[in-house]
DNA sequence: GACAGATCGTCAGATCGACTGACGATCAGC
DNA sequence: GCTGATCGTCAGTCGATCTGACGATCTGTC
């Protein structure tokens, strides 16, 4: 692979926003895919077990509100977790519309084992900016998320 | 969409660097998607043509290297902004196996007046940050992509 | 109570980006 | 002059996303 020529001659390109967070972005994913292999669920499905394990249980639609997915894509994410056992639909009793996710036992486990390989795996992608800038870090993309103009 | 109900309560997100990653990067696809929309053509194809206006005329190989993108990639890349005439693919002569990509005139002039509206848009974009924060937010992404351990 | 309009989950289909594997043309080393 | 590698191309696949439609269900109004 030709990294090195594509750092030594890119200036036009590490300036621009969009390609450093798309690379970023990317290069997480492939640690994230790594740390996760051996639980057997991508970064994708561990984000809605840790929704779906928050306090209350909760309907497809928030849950799926809450990650910034489309509802039709959340019906094919818990068709897979709960095909492999980590959640479980069952009609809200309230809305008969609504399904309720909840985590089964086995998601609770997997969910708690899982997310402390992801934290493990951030901190130390976060490592090279050193340990109070990591925490900006965080908190500037936190703010670029919050405050758009929209 | 239910963004607010999504910040209140999206606390196990927003401590999440994938979470955070893909949707400021989301964002900012659209704000791109909107500065360039007056130049017809997207964010990839600009990088493209700044990657192919730089000093010397390149292979689109080598283009696809410094873009970090596949090399059958780069081939419907080329074709769409050579069918706008905003390059132009000769064989080189060096090597006949290599197309050098060069830019039209059109091509030089559409890079040069998106760049700057592409500018004009990041900097909005980061403005929520302050100034000196801004660069200091460049600088760490850059930071996270060159320092990859491997 | 019954009906109209909205909401939720589901599915089929389209799109889009990226990758794999194959191919012909070309180059480089022996 | 051969063999093996490289470059560009194309077809096919895969994953993630969205659109539009549908049935089931809820809510507000008369």
């Amino acid at each position: 692979m030709a990294e090195s020529g594509s750092r030594a001659t890119g200036d036009v390109l590490t300036q621009r926003l969009g390609y450093l967070l798309k690379h970023v972005q990317a290069r997480l994913a492939e640690e994230s895919a790594r740390a996760l292999e051996p639980f057997g669920v991508s970064g994708r499905e561990l984000a809605v077990l840790a929704v779906l394990g928050e306090d209350r249980p909760i309907s497809q639609l928030e849950g799926a509100g809450k990650l910034g997915v489309d509802r039709t894509t959340m019906v094919a994410l818990v068709d897979r977790l709960e095909r492999d056992g980590l959640v479980e639909r069952r009609r809200s009793e309230l809305d008969r519309r609504k399904n309720v996710v909840a985590l089964t036992e086995r998601g609770e486990d997997l969910l708690r084992r899982a997310e402390d390989a992801r934290r493990r795996m951030e901190r130390e992608f976060l490592a090279p900016l050193g340990g109070a800038e990591a925490e900006w870090f965080l908190r500037a993309l936190r703010l670029l998320l919050a405050d758009d103009s929209r």
